[in-house]
DNA sequence: CACAGCATGTCACCTGGTGCCATCAACTAC
DNA sequence: GTAGTTGATGGCACCAGGTGACATGCTGTG
């Protein structure tokens, strides 16, 4: 018994989009999923360290391309510029998957639970980034406000990506929110806020 | 048997905070939480919707009161301004009660688990300003972006607070993450970033 | 006293998640 | 070819988080 089969991985993630879509997240069982791919509860959990991950597969290679492109730019580049420098390769990464990326968009959506992964792994690669900034030698604050505003800048467009109708190019829609972004900052000066007391 | 014990949930926080602190939160049950609080699991359940939440109690009334202040500004008030405006108030919830955000700060310091729940609260927290900031006729994108730079503000000044040797005033630490903010961003007009190919 | 309502307890049950060991295929060595 | 090794998987017992259904007991109120 226990015949071996290839990609064990990629059909556990199969099978787990497919239930998750069929009849929602919490309604599905790991041992079904496990059982659609041809394998055991165990064997998923040797896998994905718990039931959410197997939506989060690939976080990592993204913070990797990210920060190779961050310490590719020239180190008198200013903090969000070399921030945003990763959203080339990242946007590239992402053409053509709209339709993998709408599907488990729409289950993390519908539940808070993998609203909270979702949310954890975008703080783990703004840390991430910070850190690569302080190694450039900026400062810890400003290195930390610089990546978490990329990463909403991010965010902001990757939402956008995965509602559009037509599938505008994920990197015009970045662009779209970095301009909104500098309208709202711009418009505001530190000047504005009530003198404290 | 079962007599009736006054203030049951604030019992279990206390209790929870205790075993936390001890042994940390893995280590500690809820049927152990539950015990020395006098109860059972299956009451904690009825208090708290699971585990984590027992350290999150009170986050609803930090929403309350950020949205009171912020719906208080004018109408004509710009939207950052607007966010800003919780500042006041909040600091005014926190000053005293370091010792007890700090202890919870190094419980969920050390669990991921908790730091998912974190973020999460801090999002929502995000999603509740950005409706109120539509609701005063802000673009949506814009008072998405303005609800998540002032909720950063906060957050940075947050973890400076509780991790702060002397116990410096809150607004402070608020207004010197804000005055950084205005550095980075400033810094940084939109034409640094690359042409979009 | 009877009754209603509320907080709590009790119990059975499901599922996520883990430790431990058995099994089986493929590969290597002799 | 046989023995031993390695790596992936299965099987199983077990723990803890979490829930549904029902019982119990206190408190107030007519």
């Amino acid at each position: 018994m226990s015949r071996w089969k290839p990609d064990a991985r990629g059909r556990l993630i199969k099978a787990a989009i497919e239930l998750f879509a069929e009849r929602g997240y919490d309604a599905t069982t790991v041992t079904e999923i496990a059982e659609r791919a041809g394998l055991t509860k165990r064997t998923f959990f040797r896998y994905f360290s718990d039931k959410r991950e197997v939506l989060f597969y690939g976080s990592e290679e993204l913070e990797r391309i990210w920060l190779e492109a961050l310490t590719a730019t020239p180190t008198d580049a200013s903090p969000l510029a070399a921030v945003m420098a990763g959203f080339d390769p990242i946007a590239e990464l992402f053409e053509g998957r709209l339709p993998f990326a709408r599907l488990r968009a729409e289950i993390i959506m519908a539940n808070p639970e993998l609203q909270e992964r979702e949310l954890i792994k975008l703080q783990r690669l703004a840390e991430s980034i910070k850190a690569a900034l302080v190694e450039r030698g900026i400062a810890h604050d400003a290195a930390m406000l610089a990546a978490q505003t990329g990463l909403t800048v991010f965010h902001v467009a990757f939402a956008r990506w995965v509602a559009q109708e037509d599938p505008t190019a994920f990197r015009r829609l970045i662009d779209e929110s970095l301009d909104e972004l500098s309208e709202v900052i711009t418009a505001e000066p530190a000047a504005t806020r009530r003198s404290s007391g």
